[in-house]
DNA sequence: TCGAACTGTCGAAGCGCTTCGACAGCCAGC
DNA sequence: GCTGGCTGTCGAAGCGCTTCGACAGTTCGA
């Protein structure tokens, strides 16, 4: 393995000068520049992290905990892992990977031997042990979703309760009175999971206050359950025109399953909107207009304020992510009596 | 942020003491040691990450190189993540975590960086780009899942020969002689995914050895096609009496759908094995027997074979952990005629 | 024309740790 | 009583890098 020295001897220049040359932190002559680039690509130079870490005042490297809960959507979890991965990768950060039963032990750990420049937390619940850590460790932190006291923290997420009142204005613009909601099952509510209780919370109070009759329910993600639910949330003569739905990949096909034996057509008979979803729901038959969830909007946002900010912990805000509506013909105007 | 002076300031010791007490590398009487500790305790001292990598030959860190393709279960993939990093925990090793966009580039990064003492290379295929690159870095490495061509190379994998083989064994046990195997989509075993493609050749040939008809499916994951898949299995006079499964989880939740709408009621007209699942089968009812794919065990496995070789890669072997049966009630001997 | 201000390069210090060799003090065996 | 071998501790070297201050050599304004 080629060292600083290696490179030096190459080039014809001094250790101090390669370093100089490499990181561009002083003026170098573009001749000895080249000369020293030429010689570390050729030598196959690559500085040795530790040595890095330990003269330098940055490691490269961010921690990542991200709890997986039995209840947790794994798709969706994965996907955000990677997001944050590729996110880091694009500012020459690498992830080190925290698991749950290491997340308080293992945050202090790798802070305090400084092997990390900066921590980012996924999957926020309303309360999180991690949090009040983080707010204690001074360890430059950025926290994806939005915890219960984000004080002192900079955070970010899908602004749920904006995707959550476009998707109801869309339908009321398009004549729609009586929505229902289809959610998580209940323990997720219980568990004060952050962003399925601001989609509900959302839910409810904008259909109030556009004085129309909104529908709620949760539901377990068995497709018995499932089934049951949506029967219960269309029962009744007022039978809702439109349903959103803020739930699992698998819940939403068994609702369409459920539809078209019942023989509700969308979007004739019913518009679908799916909200805060991170799969493809162009693939369901019909394809149904979303609100995404997109992994790589939220987290390259949060990486991009935990670079800013290095080395100091970035400032406190709560920032959200702008909801963006695709369209994809799953809502139509409502019916005629 | 204490360092190595401070503690051996507080012990009234030197610092090699203070390393040597802590290590353990050489004999330091009792009191001293624990004088060491009390104080390394009451001043929260965590050694310097960098300064360890580089004076020290470990790095406590290992490279886990785990693709996620669009065709991938996330659920298990997942859960062998966490295996793994809970397995390196253990060892005191921390992972660093490389996107399949980084799998080369990356793997070579980090090894020629030595930021990492070893690579774990999960969820390998048949043709797979970074075994050829494990193969000639130098690395210390260790595989889950069996290459193709794993020359030179130290693989871990559940025995899935074995696994097959033994859920035939049993179900011939109880007098069963027409079994079928619902697989998993047809691009999975185009592209040469390993395990699948292992259950499938172990199921015709050792049915066929044991002179028994051996019907083999795969099938689409959408619950319309697993019910024309299965239907597809049972049709004819020949009707098979058991069923293994090798496939995931929402489609074996289907194909118990399928047979309870067909009356076909389990286990009295039909025996059916879960192979290889890493998910719950007792949450289905009826609860399924199963040869599961445990995560924690092969993960067990390959990060103390990694260990241990440490700091020398380990030596090439194929190392299959052996399947386990666990019956829940969803096999009975072969219904009289 | 002279000093001030740059520019480009270098040497050396030092980051915090591990580890090697040295050595004082001790005990056992002759 | 002396030697040889332990045991417990220490000082110092050095891992590979970044960065500070120094300093020739050059340029430029007064």
């Amino acid at each position: 393995m080629a060292t600083i020295h290696d490179v030096a001897r190459a080039a014809g220049v001094s250790i101090s000068t390669v370093s100089y040359a490499l990181s561009g932190k002083r003026s170098i002559a573009d001749s000895t520049r080249r000369r020293v680039a030429d010689a570390a690509v050729s030598l196959g130079y690559q500085p040795h992290a530790g040595a890095r870490m330990l003269a330098g005042t940055r490691t490269q490297i961010f921690a990542l905990t991200a709890p997986l809960r039995h209840d947790t959507y794994a798709p969706a979890h994965m996907a955000f892992v990677l997001a944050v991965a590729t996110a880091a990768r694009r500012h020459d950060y690498d992830i080190l990977l925290l698991t749950e039963d290491e997340a308080t032990k293992g945050l202090s750990r790798v802070a305090s031997s400084r092997l990390v420049d900066g921590v980012i937390v996924l999957d926020v619940s309303v309360r999180d042990e991690r949090i009040a850590l983080v707010q204690n460790l001074g360890v430059p932190t950025v926290v994806i979703g939005i915890p219960d006291d984000p004080a002192g923290l900079a955070c970010v997420d899908l602004d749920f309760e904006a995707a959550t009142r476009l998707a109801i204005d869309g339908l009321a613009d398009r004549g729609h009175r009586r929505m229902a909601l289809l959610g998580h099952p209940d323990e997720i509510y219980e568990r004060g999971s952050n962003f399925p209780i601001r989609v509900r919370d959302t839910f409810l109070s904008h259909t109030a206050d556009l004085g129309l009759p909104g529908r709620f329910s949760t539901s377990e993600t068995d497709s018995g359950a499932v089934r049951a639910a949506l029967d219960a949330l269309l029962a009744g003569d007022e039978r809702p025109t439109a349903l959103i739905m803020h739930c699992q990949e698998s819940v939403q096909a068994t609702v369409l399953d459920h539809l078209r034996d019942r023989k509700i057509s969308v979007p004739e008979d019913m518009s679908i909107i799916s909200v805060g979803s991170t799969f493809d729901t162009t693939k369901f038959s019909p394809a149904l207009d979303v609100i995404p969830l997109i992994p790589a909007a939220t987290c390259d946002a949060a990486v991009d304020i935990l670079v800013a900010s290095l080395p100091d912990p970035p400032d406190p805000r709560v920032q959200y992510v702008a909801p963006e509506y695709r369209a994809n013909g799953s809502v139509a105007p409502v019916p005629a009596p």
